[in-house]
RNA sequence: GCCGGUUUAGCUCAGAUGGUAGAGCAGCGGUUUUGUAAACCGAAGGUCGCGGGUUCGAUUCCUGCAACCGGCACCA
């Protein structure tokens, strides 16, 4: 066996280097710009640490800061290593346990010493200037093999149960790997799988910073304790994260429940929190995003339905909402009672109801209403319903997570040879309604069976492989899709399909969604009758695509940072005067506008045109008519619109009614 | 529900180691008739989230609760 390995570089070229070598001595051959600037190692496509020595011959490509995303997440882990570090050495006592990277960042979740409480944010400062101390210093991180039983006995010594009970559910007999940073008696430890890069001192200390603490499950169960969680957000430089600290300033402008303050649209109240107080503009926007998807379901085939508010208990029984879903339904008794201690019932039965937290047993009982035939089917039942859920309050988040919504629900009943046509058709106009509503991108998640369901496994089985060949049917089980599945994460009756938009900072938020149930068709007897004259359990298929209006129009809150287009604005003009001499022509101009069916407001205040131009602007109008002297003389108006380069164009009130009654025109409905 | 934080005028925020509070903007009254992102003057506006305790006196200290914010868990 030759003592010299074969290394094959990306150009093509091959190195011969003596064993024990390892890709810091190819980098440091190459040159020292390299060496310099390399930080860890893909060697036949793993990402290795830079001094770990070559085991054969094998292809090597150096990772730098150019690798952008490897580099990233390398960085962001080592942070992640430093805070542990540092955090424990300014808080003598501190149990480590998890520490990743993120999109953004790194966080690392701690049990603080005895006595003390979770860490706060006041602490952040004096943790970031450790950090610093320790990139300062140039630590090498050393990676280094150990036995399972000796990393056990190393963390039992040192009080550190969370490191050694975890180690201990790793694989028996394989090596484990431990990370050493500085040297002597600041010496530090930690269990990890790497890679890290050589030393701290590859870090930018001023690329990265703390930015909050959190609580967090030790491993994500509410059963187990809760750590304190610190997170940091961490780049390869100073100006990358002066950027992304932008970034968020800029996305904290778009949180709707500023804009929705600010726009006038809504309001919350602790009265009724999680309930929201739609405005009259906020309305406006409803009402235009109902209109329009009740004309897309019109014409998608579906039959509009309206179903109770309040059922009886028995019913959540028999729907098994009693029994899996009761903790998050409000429950009402069916009485009034006089008030005296076990006095009468004066008006009612006495019998619990329920606040329909779902509208799918109802759908069931109006499908039940008679006999089906399977030529009736597909059954496309939809219903704009109100829902009312008793969220856990810590959910609660603005109108994105409310206790009261409105789905734009519908539940399809099919037969099982048109299921995986009727998913599919679901994506196209699911697609299509995104794409109206300026959504380009939205991630498809396939959520599986959770540990607390109902239903047999083969009909899960054959409920999950339909929706994953519905969506490979649709061409969309792509990585444009963000697609993949997620186990266990299933509603407790049926695997469902996920569709994902993201919030203005990055939150992804579950907006429409599709599911293939089987188990509510046979506890509440639905059934049609089959072309052999028998009686056949119809599929059903529970479906949205917005989601809730609430949750919805939050997200096109933040996605249009309140512009919306034209047919959505709740004030798509404001006719404005310079001069009192015009306010006649600006009523007539407000009149042929309102005629032509757009939403217009005067502004005739005896105010000067910039206040009111800076006024309407941010108050975000899509359109400003400013009128004077001269657009009285000449029948036009002076057209500002909201963000456009060009100031103002004058035009002729004809031609300007002409063109926004185009532009105000919803999509669905253009000619074009 | 869990961890941390916050709650003062319509909005955004100051403030006093305990003696019942301010600013800007908005709103209101007046002056200004104005050409594309803030004209000027004036008066007014608050049981300092809610309850209990300590105190001669609490918005401030203690305590309970609620809502909100950031996460965790849960979820459309």
């Amino acid at each position: 066996m030759s003592n010299m390995f074969k290394i094959a570089l990306p150009d093509g070229s091959v190195r011969e280097m003596p064993a024990g070598s390892s890709p810091a001595d190819v980098a440091a051959a190459i040159g020292p710009g390299l060496a310099k600037a390399a930080l860890a190692a893909r060697v036949d496509g793993e990402l290795r640490d830079l001094n770990r020595p070559f085991e054969g011959d094998a292809s090597l490509a150096l990772v730098t800061a150019r690798d952008e995303k490897d580099a990233l997440e390398l960085v962001r882990h080592d942070y992640a290593h430093v805070l542990a570090e540092a955090v424990q050495k300014l808080f003598p006592g501190t149990q480590i346990t998890f520490g990743p990277a993120t999109d953004d960042g790194f966080y690392y979740d701690f049990a603080p010493a005895p006595g003390r409480g979770m860490f706060t944010e006041e602490e952040l400062p004096l943790i970031e200037a450790e950090m610093r101390r320790i990139i300062a210093a140039n630590e090498p991180l050393v990676r280094e093999e150990w036995a399972r039983e000796d990393v056990r006995a190393f963390f039992a010594k040192s009080g550190e149960t969370f490191k050694a009970d975890w180690v201990m559910e790793l694989p028996e007999g394989e090596a484990i790997t431990m990370y050493r940073s500085g040297v002597g008696d600041d010496k530090w430890m930690d269990l990890c799988r790497g890679p890290h890069l050589p030393s701290t001192g590859k870090l930018d200390p001023a690329a990265f910073k703390l930015t909050r603490v959190s609580g967090a499950y030790w491993r994500g169960d509410q059963a187990n304790p809760m750590l304190s969680r610190i997170y940091g957000t961490a780049w390869l430089n100073k100006k990358q994260l002066e950027a992304h600290l932008v970034r968020l300033e800029e996305a904290a402008k778009r949180d709707h429940r500023r804009i929705g303050q600010e726009m006038d649209l809504f309001h919350l109240q602790a009265e009724a929190h999680g309930s929201v107080f739609w405005h009259p503009k906020g309305f406006i926007l409803w009402r235009a995003l109902e209109a329009y998807m009740r004309r897309r379901l019109d014409a998608a085939g579906y039959d509009e339905v309206k179903t109770p508010q309040l059922m009886d208990a028995r019913q959540w029984e028999k729907s098994g909402h009693w029994g899996k879903y009761r903790e998050n339904m409000f429950v009402v008794p069916d009485e009034i009672p006089s008030g005296e201690d076990d006095g009468p019932v004066l008006k009612g039965t006495g019998d619990l109801m329920a606040l329909k937290p779902m509208n799918c047993p109802a759908h069931v009982l109006i499908f039940k209403q008679g006999i089906t035939s399977y030529r009736d089917l597909p059954i496309r039942m939809a219903e704009f319903g109100c829902c009312h859920r008793n969220e856990p309050h810590g959910a609660l988040h603005g109108i994105m997570r409310v206790r009261q919504f409105t789905q734009d629900d519908a539940h399809i009943f099919v037969r099982e040879d048109q299921l995986i046509d009727e998913v599919r058709d679901f994506c196209d106009l699911l697609d299509s309604v995104y794409q109206d509503l300026g959504f380009e991108s939205y991630a498809i998640k396939l959520a599986l069976r959770p540990e607390k369901r109902f239903g047999s496994d083969a009909m899960w089985d054959w409920s999950e492989q339909s929706l994953r060949d519905a969506v490979k049917a649709s061409g969309r089980d792509t990585a444009d899709y963000g697609w993949e599945e997620l186990p266990g994460e299933g509603a407790f009756y049926a695997p469902k399909l996920e569709f994902h938009l993201t919030d203005a900072i990055g939150r992804t938020w579950q907006v429409g969604t599709i599911q293939t149930d089987t188990v509510l068709p046979e506890r509440l007897d639905a059934s049609y009758i089959g072309e052999d004259g028998a009686r056949h359990r119809p599929v059903m298929l529970h479906r949205a695509i917005l989601g809730t209006f609430e949750r919805f129009i939050g997200i096109l809150i933040e996605h249009h940072a309140g512009r919306f287009p034209l047919w959505l604005s709740p004030v798509q003009a404001v006719v404005a005067t310079i001069v009192s001499d015009a306010d006649d022509y600006a009523n007539e101009v407000v009149a042929r506008l309102k005629a032509a069916g757009l939403r217009v407001e005067s502004d005739l205040r005896n105010e000067k045109i910039n206040y009111k131009v800076r006024e309407h602007s941010l108050a975000k109008v899509p359109l400003l008519l400013v009128v004077g002297k001269r657009e009285a003389e000449e029948s036009s108006v002076a057209i500002r619109r909201l963000g456009a380069d060009e100031h103002q164009k004058v035009m002729s009130l004809d031609a300007a009614i002409a063109m926004m009654a185009s532009e105000a025109v919803p999509p669905d409905l253009r000619a074009d």
